[in-house]
DNA sequence: CGAATAGTGTCTCTGAGACATTATAGC
DNA sequence: GCTATAATGTCTCAGAGACACTATTCG
């Protein structure tokens, strides 16, 4: 059955009768709200023969093979169906396969991870955000959601030291410093203004628009992100602490 | 048959009864040879109702739901089966997923790339290297699997500006010129010895060994890499020209 | 000695960190 | 004027680039 012919790689590739591990793709969307970094999750439900039933976990399922033409699709369906939204950030993740982590037997998941602004989109009645607190979520998840998250956690903080990425989770408007302070969260530390202010307006990434932000104090100018920009990277990482 | 409910991410789990993707593990496996980075591909079977007959391949194949635990000693094993190596450096590349990339039907692969010394190992008689010449190779390969490699020398290069990935390519011991000498082949560009030099020194990576190698001219400290040396992160890419 | 490569030193430049200073709004 | 925040400027420091210079072997 599960012999050496077909391990070799595809050598008896004739014969396709053997069991097919499940596929399955899953979307860690991140967004910003009320100064937290929030991740959505949905609860599974309660069904007898389900796994981890009522449990949290991160919105996803089964690669369908007549809807999806190929996984960044199926990624991209799936955070549609969620929030809305369309595609601002969609990036692959990672894999994770094992002939333990679905109890109803060995499956193989394709992990992405999203930004979206705040704003965005109308959730589903069945999903909900949860903060990210000291780097991670509080809440156990279903499946090994929880490695999944925290390896995009980890992804998103390693790539905020040196990329643009905060820049999707912005508003179509913003100023430098709620840039700036999104960074900030993302990171969990503060950064120089000054060294900030200057990488980000060298990086030719957002153009001022003719507006001001009014509030009781100083007015800041408004920018927005120029068109079809792809993520920058920095050369240098913001120095880490120590 | 493909309907909504399997699609919504479980809600329907009880039934698993529904057309599965097909799942394997690809491995890049590089390693420089005669002073080039070079690739190990094998060639696919000749058989009427293989896809890709004799064409070019990426060492892979199934997973195997009885042999593997999970994907990465999937990898491990397919690398081991090839080249007789164990795992000096293995990473996580991708997923490639879609209705079209192999003709049998809807299938996902789980891309590893692999990092070995060139004396290392045993292949076996339907494995060769191919050179990279100017980041790319001459070949064509079947599937997609020309998209992984190029996304795999890509990772490559990319890290290589500020990581100690090429200390896996050396054997276990070598001089700090060798190890410069690396780096430029896979950058394909010069770099400046003196910057290099600091870098590495600095990164507590590599220690002298009690000897040097002789030559026609000044010999050289041989250094070899620390135990347990994991990948090193610098906080700077090596500044790339222009 | 010369050739060749190993290894070090010097000078400049860029960009980050720290922090002071100036600018502009509301009250 | 005072307060708060926006925006800029100054000084220092680390590390890269460029390149000169010294060191050590063989023949």
């Amino acid at each position: 059955m599960a012999g050496e012919d077909r391990a070799e790689g595809f050598e008896k590739s004739g014969d396709l009768d053997f069991p097919r591990p499940l596929t399955t793709v899953d979307v860690v969307i991140f967004s910003i709200r009320g100064d937290q970094l929030q991740v959505l999750l949905v609860r599974r439900p309660a069904g007898e023969d389900e796994p981890f039933p009522q449990a949290l976990a991160l919105p996803g399922g089964f690669v369908d093979v007549v809807k999806d033409r190929d996984l960044a699709a199926c990624a991209a369906r799936k955070l549609k169906e969620k929030t809305g939204v369309t595609a601002p950030y969609l990036e692959q993740l990672g894999s994770w396969g094992s002939a333990s982590r679905d109890p109803r037997g060995w499956s193989a998941t394709h992990a992405y991870f999203a930004l979206i602004p705040e704003e965005a989109g109308a959730l589903t009645p069945d999903a909900r955000w949860f903060p990210i607190q000291g780097g991670r979520l509080k809440e156990k998840l279903a499946f090994d959601h929880s490695d999944i998250l925290a390896s995009a956690i980890q992804r998103l903080r390693n790539k905020v030291e040196y990329t643009s990425l905060p820049a999707y989770l912005m508003p179509a408007e913003f100023t430098l410093p709620d840039l700036q302070r999104v960074y900030e969260i993302v990171l969990d530390r503060p950064l120089e203004k000054s060294a900030f202010r200057t990488r980000i307006l060298s990086a030719d990434m957002i153009e001022p628009v003719a507006k001001m932000r009014r509030g009781p104090n100083r007015p800041a100018q408004l920018y927005r992100l120029k068109k079809n920009s792809k993520p920058v990277y920095f050369v240098r990482t913001f120095n880490p602490p120590e």
